[in-house]
RNA sequence: GGCUGGAUGGCAGAGUGGUUAUGCAGCGGACUGCAACUCCGUGUACGCCGGUUCGAUUCCGACUCCAGCCUCCA
């Protein structure tokens, strides 16, 4: 069996996996500021991860997954004041949104999802750290800053020097700081904001520092995996690595993982840009394991450019998946082909989604060619297809209730409808076409699509465009 | 301007130094009363220009274009 490659954003490159403590691997990525719903950037995040836990604890890796809740913010403060609620009350609602969101989309909730609020000591304890051994200070407003030029390594992980970055800064004119490139650590609050005391007085962490001493307080001052979105490369992961490295004098990640951008006509979906679909939204209308599905047909890394018609087109690759398990036994047996092999293959490749929903498509073919002239065998090979697909987070579902999701909605109960196609089956048997082909177009425009074979008609809803 | 990544058939999307990705759509055939589902068959796909090579879409170099980051953003 082939080793697990991954690639790590710092080298550029991928190298196996080499957990720190055998047989065990410690994650943590960065997850959510919540002052609004999530939406479909978020989604990818949450869905790459999955599938990359999934995996590793498939491979019998013993994994810890941690991913941060960013619970105070400028963000948060803005949005709590617009909207006269308490910031606690507008949190504890986006948090039990995003929870919706992710369960609906399959996603496995993560070991543990500390929260900023939750750590302001370890914040506070680590910026005193950092202040003593001259890696940050106290500027006379009360902020704290972070002595960007004393950390070496600043800029490693995204290939940045300095000086190239001074030159293009814009310098910020009330700035406090010793130099424009600091960043903050602790925020002094102004009268009436939700603040902590400090030793500098009155304020709130800065963004940066809460994942590095949530991280390293949930994982050890050195960990296997950090991943997040792919904006976060900078400043946000470069900034981590210099607030952890200078206060533990340790390595502070070995494998940095970044998903790619969803994007909307050719242009990042973010929230500055306004151009962001909410899961919410997009669940309105689209079953969730068909945008589970459609997130894992793109390889993780790379950009995928959000249509909506690229739902409806990961739809009917669902129902081909769905209409393979669709009246096969569900029974062990030998299942000949190197599918799970091939599958694994694909997984170590740097989690290779879609070679590996290739290669259920070719189990998916040979169940169709196997399924009259051998049942027991296209059973067998049903349930290793169900297995790998398991390992996904798709084909959890009975083939029915995926083929007739969505059918509540409809004018017509089942019985109804099944009285439909008694009727029409009827009138086929009178040889009456004319009258069955009627009943078909009648149901075919509510969405309900007939499907005739040997062992009688079966239907399914498909919504129509 | 700096730093990353990318350009594959009608669309989506993997991959490979010489041999079928896969899915959706299309076309021909089988099945069907006709369809749908399914099966079989079917596409002169690899941005442009050079180089290396017996042979490059795949390696190297230049070029063009696209996207992301460099400011809060997953």
């Amino acid at each position: 069996m082939s080793a697990l490659q991954i690639y790590n954003t710092m080298t550029r490159r991928k190298s196996e996996l080499a957990p720190i403590e055998p047989g065990k691997i410690r994650m943590y990525v960065c997850g959510m500021t919540v002052y609004d719903y999530c939406h479909l950037g978020h989604a990818r995040v949450m869905v790459a991860f999955d599938v990359i836990t999934r995996w590793l604890r498939q491979t019998g890796l013993d994994v810890t997954y941690v991913r941060n809740i960013t619970d105070i913010d400028d963000k948060i403060l803005k949005r709590a004041e617009e909207n006269g609620e308490s910031i606690t009350a507008l949190t504890h609602r986006m948090v039990e949104a995003m929870h919706e969101d992710e369960g609906r989309l399959g996603v496995l909730r993560p070991d543990r999802e500390p929260r900023a609020t939750e750590h302001v000591a370890d914040i506070l304890a680590m910026i005193e750290r950092l202040i003593g051994n001259g890696y940050a200070y106290a500027a006379d407003n009360g902020d704290v800053y972070y002595r960007v030029r004393h950390f070496e390594g600043y800029g490693k992980l995204n290939n940045r020097n300095l000086d190239e970055m001074r030159a293009g800064a814009r310098v910020d004119v009330d700035s406090h700081k010793e130099d424009p490139l600091d960043f903050v650590l602790w925020k002094a609050a102004k009268p009436g904001e939700a603040s902590w005391p400090s030793p500098w007085g009155e304020g709130r962490p800065g963004w940066h520092i809460e994942c590095s001493a949530m991280s390293t307080c949930c994982l050890g001052d050195t960990f296997d995996i950090h991943g997040g979105g792919p904006d976060l490369t900078f400043p946000h992961h470069e900034n981590e690595i210099a607030q952890s490295e200078a206060a533990t004098g340790e390595t502070y990640v070995n494998t940095w993982m970044h998903a790619g951008a969803v994007r909307v006509n050719h242009e990042k979906m973010s929230k500055s840009l306004g151009n962001f679909f909410t899961i919410r939204d997009v669940l309105e209308v689209h079953d969730p394991e068909v945008v589970r599905y459609l997130l894992i047909s793109s390889h993780y890394r790379s950009p995928i450019n959000y249509a909506p018609e690229s739902l409806d087109e990961a739809r009917r690759s669902l129902e081909r998946f769905y209409h393979a398990l669709d009246g096969i036994p569900a029974v062990e047996g030998d299942v000949q082909g190197a599918y799970a092999e091939r599958f694994s293959a694909a997984m170590n490749d740097d989690f290779n989604t879609p070679e590996a929903l290739a290669v259920l498509f070719d189990l998916v073919r040979e169940i169709n060619r196997l399924r009259e002239a051998d049942p027991a065998r296209a059973g067998a090979m049903g349930q290793e297809l169900k297995r790998l697909a398991n390992v996904l987070g798709l084909l959890e579902r009975s083939p029915e209730a995926f083929l007739k999701a969505g059918a509540a909605s409809l004018p017509l109960d089942e019985a109804e409808i099944e009285g439909r196609i008694e009727a029409r089956n009827e009138a086929k048997r009178a040889r009456d076409f004319a009258e069955a082909d009627r009943i078909r177009d009648e149901l075919a425009a509510l969405g309900v699509v007939l499907k005739d074979s040997r062992e009688g008609t079966r239907w399914s809803f498909e919504p129509t465009a």
